[in-house]
RNA sequence: GGACUCGUGGCUCAGCCUGGAUAGAGCAAGCGGCUUCGAACCGCUAGGUCGAGGGUUCAAAUCCCUUCGAGCCCUCCA
C-alpha cells in the first residue's frame, strides 16, 4: 500500500470532519502535493465553497482546525495555505519504515485490478512475408509491457500473435517464388524474413505495376492458398513458417513471449467463419443488399454518416474484415474452440511454453486460449474498422468494454533517415512502406545500438571481458530501444531517425540503467548485507525523502498504467526514479559516513531503490545491469 | 464532403480523462562541477500570450463551441 497509506488515512479522516457537518458526496481529491507544498495536499476546500458561502481560505482554516483534533498516526502538520489548499506533511520516520519495508517484499508494487481473471492481449501479427521494421516494434514492445503491466495487476495474461498466412501479401511472395523464380534459399546467409521483404516482395510488387496481367496471377495464388491442400497452399506454408521463424527470433531478442501463435489459414479452414455468419444473420446484424452500389452483398450497416460495410462480396467471398469477425468471437469465447494446441518447437525469453493453434489433433493437448476480456493492439489507422468489430461483440455477448482496441499512432521516418534509404521528402517525415521497401528494419536498428554501445563500454571499461561487454551491450541497446517505443503517448507519432535513436544521454533507458549500475555498486562496495532492520529516523535529507517518496508511488503508477493500459505511466516512473536517486547520489554520500547506523540505513534505502527500479524496468521488458 | 487524432520554449515531449497554488522534463545553447560510493551524471543561466477566438466557472493548458494548421481513415484492397 505504501504512500497509499497516508492518502487513505487523511482522506478517512476529512470524510469523518464532512460528516460532522451533515456535508456528504463531496468528491474531493487527496494526492501528492507538488514540490514545495509539503507531500499531500487536498483540494476540499475548493469544492465546499460555494455550499458554505465562504472563500476557501476560511474554510481551509476552519478544516485545518477541525484536522488537529482528528487521529493521525503518518501526518506530522498540517497547513492551511493561502491559496485554498489543505497541505499535510508526512511523519517520515514512520512512512519510510512502512514503504522501504515493503519494498523488500517479493509482492512490491503489486496490485488487484484483475481479480486473476484471464484476459487476453493480441500483439504483433504481422503478415510473415518480410522482417520486422521499425514501426512494427511499437505494435510489439507496447503489446508486451501492456501485458506486464497486467500481470502485475493480477490478471491472467495469455499473449496472442495472429499469423495472417493467407492473405494478399503471402501471396505476393509466393508469385515471387514460383512465377519469377526467385531462389528459396537467400543470398550469403542474410536472414530468411529479410530476404523475403526486402528482395522478393518488394521487387515481385515492382513487377504487378510495370504489368497488369500480373493481377491474374496473383489472385488465383490468394484463392490457392485459401483452398488448404492445394500445392500452393502447402508451399506457402513452408515459406511462411520460416519467415515466421525469422521474425519470432527478432521478438524473443526484444525480451518478448507469447502464449499462442494463431495461424488465419486454420481459422479460415475451422468452419468458424460459417458459424459467425449464420449467427450475424439471426441476430440482424448484417442484411443483404438487393439494389444499390452494394447489390448482392451482405453488409452490416453503418449509423449516421457512416457508410455500411461489405461483409460479403456479391460473389460470396468475404472481405478482409469479415475474417476478424470469427476470431474475435472466438477470442471471447463466444463459439466453440475448433482448434488442438501444440507446441512450438522453442525456448522464449520467459521460458513459457509456446503454442500454436492446430486442426490435426495428433499429439495435441487441450488449451484454453479465451477470455472475458481481449485487448487487441492495432495500428490506430484500423480505427474504423476496429470499432466495427468492437460494436458487434458488444452485441453478441453484452457486455460493455470486453473487447478494447488499443490503438496507436504509428512510426515514421525523418527526412534524414529516409535520405539515407534514397527517399528525397522535402524535408517531411516519411511513412514507411513494406511494399516499396521504405523501412528500417528492427534487426538492423539493435545491431547498429548493440555496435555503438559495445563501443562506449569499451571506452569506460578497456579491461572488461569480452562476455561481459556483450552482455551489457544486450541489456542496453534492447533497453534503449523499448524504451523509446513507449516513453511518449500512444497518440503520438513517433519520427524515427537513425542518428538521433544512438543519442544514449537524458530522457533514454542508459540513463535509468546507468542509476542502477551506480547503485549497484555503492551496495558491492558496502560490503554491508541490506536490511530493513535499520532506524529509518535517521533519512532526513531531503533527497532522501523525495526518492523514498518516489519509491513509495509504485503501486500508484501500476494501478494508473493497468487501469488505462498506458505503458508510458511506468516508462515515466522509472525515470522519476532514477532523477531521484541521480540527486540523491550527489548530494549524500553513503559511504563517507563515520555513523554505521546511518550508514545502514542508507545501505537499506539504496538496496530498495535498486529492488524497485529492478521490478518497474521489468515491467517495461528491460533488464536492469549492475555494470555498465 | 464525413469520422478520428495531434497542435505546450529552437527541437522532442509530460501535464488534459478526474479544472485550482510558481505550466514540468530532455535535447540543442551558455556557464560551472571528476585526487573517483563510476561524469551514460549533477548544478546554474537563458528561452513559454499552452495554435487562434468565444463560452461555462469564484478558478481553464485542462471542460464546451467555433475556427486554423498538420496527420490519418472513409474500396465488393488487405
Amino acid at each position: 500500500m505504501t504512500f497509499q497509506l497516508i492518502l487513505d488515512e487523511i482522506k478517512n479522516n476529512l470524510k469523518k470532519i464532512l460528516d460532522d457537518l451533515s456535508i456528504s458526496d463531496v468528491n474531493f481529491s487527496v494526492e501528492l502535493a507538488k514540490p514545495g507544498f509539503g507531500d499531500v495536499s487536498s483540494n476540499i476546500a475548493f469544492l465546499l465553497a460555494k455550499e458554505l458561502k465562504k472563500n476557501p481560505k476560511e474554510i481551509t482554516q476552519m478544516l485545518f482546525e477541525k484536522y488537529s483534533q482528528c487521529s493521525s498516526t503518518l501526518v506530522l502538520k498540517t497547513e492551511a495555505h493561502p491559496s485554498g489548499y489543505l497541505n499535510f506533511f508526512a511523519d517520515w520516520a514512520k512512512l519510510s519504515k512502512l514503504i522501504l519495508s515493503e519494498s523488500y517484499l517479493d509482492t512490491f508494487g503489486a496490485v488487484d485490478i484483475g481479480n486473476n481473471s484471464n484476459i487476453i492481449v493480441e500483439h504483433t501479427s504481422v503478415n510473415p512475408n518480410k522482417a520486422l521494421h521499425i514501426g512494427h516494434i511499437r505494435n510489439i514492445v507496447v503489446g508486451d509491457t501492456v501485458s506486464r503491466i497486467l500481470t502485475k495487476a493480477n490478471y491472467k495474461v495469455n499473449v496472442l500473435n495472429y499469423i495472417d498466412d493467407s492473405g494478399l501479401q503471402v501471396a505476393d511472395i509466393i508469385v515471387g517464388f514460383k512465377h519469377f523464380k526467385f531462389d528459396e534459399e537467400p543470398p550469403n546467409g542474410k536472414k530468411f524474413d529479410h530476404y523475403c521483404g526486402d528482395d522478393v516482395y518488394v521487387k515481385t510488387t515492382q513487377k504487378y505495376e510495370l504489368d497488369s496481367s500480373l493481377e491474374e496471377i496473383r489472385k488465383n495464388t490468394l484463392k490457392e492458398l485459401e483452398d488448404g491442400d492445394s500445392e500452393t497452399a502447402v508451399f506457402g506454408d513452408m515459406i511462411t513458417r520460416k519467415v515466421l521463424a525469422g521474425q519470432l527470433e527478432t521478438c524473443w531478442n526484444l525480451n518478448v513471449s507469447y502464449d499462442c501463435l494463431n495461424f488465419e489459414s486454420q481459422i479460415i479452414r475451422s468452419g468458424l467463419w460459417s458459424k459467425i455468419f449464420e449467427k450475424l444473420k439471426e441476430m440482424g446484424l448484417i442484411e443483404f443488399e438487393n439494389e444499390g452500389k452494394n447489390a448482392q452483398c451482405w453488409v452490416i450497416r453503418g449509423d449516421d454518416n457512416e457508410d455500411d460495410k461489405v461483409i460479403v462480396r456479391s460473389n460470396g467471398t468475404a472481405t478482409y474484415i469479415a475474417k476478424d469477425i470469427p476470431y474475435a468471437a472466438w477470442k471471447l469465447g463466444l463459439l466453440d474452440d475448433p482448434f488442438y494446441y501444440q507446441k512450438y518447437d522453442a525456448t522464449q525469453p520467459n521460458s513459457k511454453t509456446l503454442w500454436q493453434t492446430s486442426l490435426n489433433n495428433d499429439s495435441a493437448t487441450p488449451q484454453n486460449f479465451t477470455a472475458q476480456k481481449v485487448v487487441t493492439v492495432i495500428d490506430s489507422r484500423q480505427e474504423r474498422l476496429q470499432k466495427i468489430i468492437t460494436t458487434l461483440m458488444e452485441k453478441f455477448n453484452s457486455i460493455p468494454d470486453s473487447y478494447v482496441h488499443l490503438g496507436y499512432e504509428s512510426v515514421t521516418l525523418s527526412s534524414d533517415t529516409a535520405k539515407t534509404l534514397g527517399l528525397e521528402t522535402d524535408g517531411k517525415q516519411a511513412q514507411m512502406s513494406g511494399r516499396k521497401g521504405v523501412y528500417v528494419s528492427a534487426d538492423s536498428v539493435c545491431e547498429l545500438l548493440k555496435q555503438k554501445i559495445t563501443e562506449e563500454t569499451k571506452k569506460r571499461h578497456p579491461e572488461m571481458e569480452d562476455s561481459e561487454i556483450e552482455k551489457i551491450a544486450q541489456s542496453v541497446s534492447i533497453g534503449t530501444l523499448r524504451y523509446e517505443m513507449i516513453k511518449q503517448d500512444l497518440d503520438k507519432i513517433i519520427t524515427f531517425d537513425l542518428a538521433k535513436s544512438l543519442s544514449l544521454e537524458g530522457d533514454t533507458a542508459p540513463y535509468i540503467q546507468y542509476a542502477y549500475a551506480r547503485a549497484s555498486r555503492i551496495l558491492e562496495k558496502s560490503g554491508i548485507t541490506p536490511t530493513t532492520d535499520v532506524n529509518f529516523s535517521l533519512l532526513q535529507e531531503k533527497s532522501e525523502l523525495n526518492l523514498v517518496k518516489t519509491i513509495g508511488l509504485f503501486n500508484l503508477q501500476v494501478r494508473d498504467a493497468a487501469n488505462n493500459f498506458a505503458p508510458k505511466v511506468i516508462a515515466r516512473y522509472c525515470h522519476d526514479l532514477a532523477v531521484s536517486f541521480n540527486s540523491f547520489y550527489e548530494h549524500v554520500k553513503v559511504l563517507d559516513s563515520d555513523n554505521d547506523e546511518l550508514k545502514s540505513s542508507r545501505i537499506c534505502l539504496v538496496n530498495s531503490f535498486n529492488i524497485t527500479l529492478e521490478k518497474a524496468l521489468d515491467l517495461l521488458g528491460i533488464s536492469a545491469p549492475n555494470r555498465m
